[in-house]
This record gives C-alpha cells, structure tokens and sequence, in this order.
DNA sequence: GTCAATCCTACCAACGGGGTCGGAGAAGAT
DNA sequence: ATCTTCTCCGACCCCGTTGGTAGGATTGAC
C-alpha cells in the first residue's frame, strides 16, 4: 500500500473543505459526519494540514477550519508530504529535516552502484510528477460528479 | 513505504541473475552472500519469480537459478507484480484473482464520486509506467558501474 | 456560564512485514 | 550407496506501524 488512511482522509476533508466556499468555516464533526470517519481520528490529521498551512482553524462555537487558498492553487504533492512525510519506495530513502535524500547502503560497497536505486528514484519521481500535477480543485470537480462512466477511464490516467 | 523487501531483494537477485550468463546456474547461496541477504529468506522471495517464470531452477549439487529469457525483456512491471502482487495506492485497490479492480465504498453513496480515486488511480497509473519502462538489463548496466555521480542525476528519472 | 468547537497527549488492539527453523526431495561427487 | 549440495515447503515468531479510542484542557459565541 503507498497510502496510508492518513492520505485517504486527509485528501477527503480537503475536498469537503473545497467544497464549502472559504467564507464560513465547516466543523470536523459535519465532516465526519459527511464522509463516515472517525471525528477523533481526524482531528489528528486535520493538525497535520494545519501545521503545513494548508488550512486555518477557527475554535469555539461555530468555528472549524477553511483552506488558505484557493483549491485551484493546492497541489497534491504538498499535501501528501503534509500528511504522509515524503512518498518513499523504500526505507533507504529518508527524509530527514525536510531533506529528502538516499541513504543508499549498497552504494560504495565495492566500487559497484546500487542495482536497485535508479529503478525506485524513476518510481518515486512518477509518483511525485502525478501528485503534482493534480490539483485539489481538480478533485473537487471530480468528486461532485456522478460516479465514474466508461467514457472516463481514458482520461483518468492522463495526469493534468 | 511503497515496496517491500520482497521487491528489494527480488530485484537484487535477479540483477544478479542478469550478470552472470545464462548458461550456467547461480546458487542462492552465492547471491545470498553476495548481497548480504538472508538465504532462508531469498529462497521464498525466488518462488514468486519462479511461479511467474521469469526465473528456473536447477536442483542438486551444482545446480541454481537462471533467467529464463534476456534481460532486456524482462520489464519491472512484470517483476514488481510477482513479488508484490499489484501496486495499490490503497486498500480498495484490490486485485481478485488478477484482475486488478477498484472496489471504491465511496462509489455510489449518493450519486456523487469518490473524491480520492482519480489521484489515486493517476498515482498507480504512474508508478505502472515507470516500471514498465524500466529493463532488468538497464538495472545490471546501472549496477555494474561507478557509484552515481552529479552528471548522472538528470537522467536518473527520465524514464526510458 | 454553558455549549460547541478546537487542541493535545496517552493509550491500545490488530495486522503485516521481515525473518528463522526444520525438514523433505533431487541430483551430482566420491 | 551415501554424502553433500542444492532447491523446495510449511510453520512459526518478533516487532513496528497503523488505525482508532479515551479523556481531558482551552477557546469563544450565545
Ligand atoms: S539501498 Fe536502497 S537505493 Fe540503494
Ligand atoms: S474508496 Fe478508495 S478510490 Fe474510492
């Protein structure tokens, strides 16, 4: 499994935030409420999101949280880096510090390079040039549609 | 964590597969030590590539695994598949007696779509297409050489 | 002041990943 | 023939992470 339900969730609350305008604030609980999650369990994402500035909170009665901008402007790398950390194939790469790099503990073995390095740097650069390419706002427009036709799944892989 | 060690080390085997000729078989035992992997558990992780025939054996003294076709052929597609089963960005990405489907619980709940499934399907759509395009024998080329240097990381994620 | 909301930390069960062990065939070497 | 070297196969086990809960403290509208 690439994502976690860290992803999962935390993609869904943004969709519903977008959904919303930015004027009023929408609660967890309507959220959870809307989308079936566990109200606690969000919470715990929903800080992440705060933390990355991707959305603001509001507390007391009547508060909850909007996005900072406009959905058209989120990209889905910054999210998933929000909620996830960075999008690693494999526990030798690292990101320490916001600086994702390789730990690589097969490169300078015995002056051979690491068989396996080049194929999980093109994966992980595949992964990253999809999020990226994919917009919050695209989603929102995707999920307020009927479920997915047959004419869609051409498009589907497209990737901007 | 997008890949296992099963992914790891298969990949590392049959690299090491791919270096030595055809002709003669390599015992689990030297790539084992080669590599630096566990043999007991390299031995299950090569049934996978066996069920899927990238890979046969001989038994006895002497004997070992060889490739079954060049390494040129053999795309990681096809590899990643046997070792992991499919890629799936998340649990409702299943793939029932292989033929990978979507089983989406946010589908049909009141005529609207599920918000997460076009980023996750462009997500899978582009790790499928960097393995694709990747050839074990570009993996034994990349690994028979110099540990990477600053020239080479443009072309690292280019991808074909 | 009361209720509704965000915040925050600790806690817990279940699962899958990573690995070991012991043994049972198969085939060459002596 | 028997020994050694391999491939095969299933059961078993440790442990970190994931997904989720519990319980509270704080903030602010009414
Ligand atoms: S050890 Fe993971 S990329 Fe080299
Ligand atoms: S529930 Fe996962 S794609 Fe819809």
């Amino acid at each position: 499994m690439i994502f976690t339900t860290k992803a999962e969730y935390g993609v869904r609350l943004l969709v519903e935030l977008g959904r919303h305008g930015a004027e009023q604030p929408v609660s967890l609980k309507a959220i959870a409420a809307a989308e079936g999650l566990p109200l606690a369990y969000l919470e715990r994402i929903v800080a992440l999101l705060k933390k990355a500035e991707l959305v603001e909170s509001t507390r007391g009665a009547h508060g909850g949280y909007r996005l900072t901008r406009d959905p058209a402007d989120v990209h889905m790398d910054e999210v998933i880096i929000a909620l996830e950390g960075a999008v690693a194939p494999m526990t030798c790469f690292v990101d320490d510090t916001d600086s994702p790099r390789v730990l690589c503990s097969h490169e300078a073995d015995s002056g051979q390079g690491c068989a396996t390095k080049l194929l999980w740097m093109r994966v992980q650069g595949g992964v990253m040039e999809k999020l990226s390419q994919t917009t919050l706002a695209e989603l929102v427009a995707f999920a307020s549609r009927e479920p997915i036709t047959r004419h869609d799944r051409e498009t589907l892989t497209s990737g901007g």
